[in-house]
DNA sequence: TCAGTCATTATCGTATACAATTTCACGCTA
DNA sequence: TAGCGTGAAATTGTATACGATAATGACTGA
């Protein structure tokens, strides 16, 4: 598809999918240097991908700090999720006005993959599965803006869970997108939207308690599976000075 | 209100207003160094700025090639239009929940202040002031999230008028605008999701005039409005001949 | 006169350098 | 021992330097 993608660019995925995979956890530290040199670029390469990541709520930057991975408020939870209902809504809308048999066929292989990494119980690739889902039925509108916007508001999302949610069970999601899928293909807009409203507030409710536990690792290992060609931290054994980079910072805001 | 604006701030403030009121008209050239030089700021902040400004649809930039004003597709004009209705609505839906007189005041001083704009023929405030409505009814929600969508989407329909639109006639967009502070006002959502389904219809409309969907007006005769002495299509391989140079317009607010 | 080729210039992409600010451990004092 | 300055280290904000590439224009040959 996409002939080259830049460095910019894949360290923006790696990063982004390490936060919305909870590898990287809300109020974690992401120093400009020591990212640059994971991806083996510069602190002005590291600072557009944090510039848009930023964008998109992922992590919080500016006032001299270190960047860190976002730690949404409540008020910015439930505003994330009642954005999220009206443009999904409109999704569902556009996809059943523009629905054709490959639809159906790609979201049933994307149901099969979700089915299958619960059954593994891989609960990072459960995560990425259940966002994509959304972000794969927004593509189907055929309306790019539109994509970009639940991506978007996808990932906020997620980051939400990451901080106030438990812990992903992926089975009744996986269900309730398979009721999602069959109203959408019988055209009953009205149930999907249903199926969508229903759906989305179980994964708000699911935000209920926080929870949080600290264990501290240096920011390379949680960051090393996203680093193209693997790990780099054994090379530079010099900068690692013995305490772990990275710490879970406190909320203190 | 905020406390310091920062020059980043001021520059992307500057640049989205020029554009928002076709001051800078799509395709216009921007290079990093004479905006710089304009705004007394290196390239690494015009660079932050332009990062922004592409990340919200008003310039296209990359491939080495000079930041320009974006001249939006027919595409991208109906996709921004039919995201804008979704968000609108949900817009409508939340101000009524969360309506107080106060809102009912700031929204009349702000219709009076279009009331003035159109008897005063002024078209760059009345373009401006027309769009800021919707952000200000935006911003009402209570929903930032919801707010800072709308604001994006609204500054991607002024840059497609500013490509597809004829010329603001503003009398019949204000007279709309007051029917929907009634409607949201008396709290009958459906008579002002209607009210507002018809005003941006008629937003839209006013934009699509004369284009063909069948045969794509080439990019010549989209620009040819622009090109200085008219258009002189075919006679040569169009290259950028005739581009306007650089207007970056000085900005003193 | 016109087309094609090559040098020049303009402009961007990336890295690095320097200044400013915050953070944090350490030692001092009551 | 708790509290509190203090200075070094860490980290970001901004500017500048250098290389790469596309646009521009001049020159040559037919």
């Amino acid at each position: 598809m996409t002939g080259k993608p830049s460095r910019i660019d894949q360290a923006y995925t790696a990063l982004k999918s390490a936060i919305i995979e909870q590898a990287l956890r809300p109020g974690d530290k992401l120093p400009e240097d020591e990212v640059g040199q994971l991806f083996s670029m510069s602190r002005t390469l590291v600072r557009q991908v944090f510039s848009r990541l930023n964008a998109e709520g992922l992590i919080e930057i500016g006032g001299k700090r270190p960047a860190t991975v976002a730690i949404p408020s409540i008020d910015d939870a439930v505003a994330a999720f009642e954005v999220r209902q009206a443009l999904e809504r409109e999704v569902i809308t556009l996809v059943i006005k523009r629905w054709s048999p490959e639809h159906k066929a790609t979201l049933e292989a994307h149901l099969a993959r979700e089915i299958e990494a619960a059954k593994a119980g891989s609960a990072p690739m459960s995560i990425r599965l259940a966002g994509e889902f959304h972000t794969l039925l927004a593509e189907m509108s055929g309306n790019p803006l539109l994509s970009r916007f639940v991506s978007d508001v996808v990932s906020r999302c997620s980051v939400v869970l990451a901080v106030y949610g438990r812990p992903h069970s992926a089975d009744c999601g996986v269900h309730e997108h398979r009721d999602i899928i069959d109203a959408i293909a019988a055209g009953d807009a009205t149930r999907a939207w249903d199926l969508m409203r229903h759906h989305l507030g179980e994964v708000e409710a699911r935000a209920l308690i926080g929870s949080s536990e600290d264990s501290p690792r240096s920011l390379a290992d949680m960051l090393s599976p996203y680093v193209e060609g693997g790990a780099r931290t054994a090379t530079r054994p010099a900068k690692n000075r013995g305490r772990p980079r990275l710490q879970v910072v406190k909320e203190n805001r």
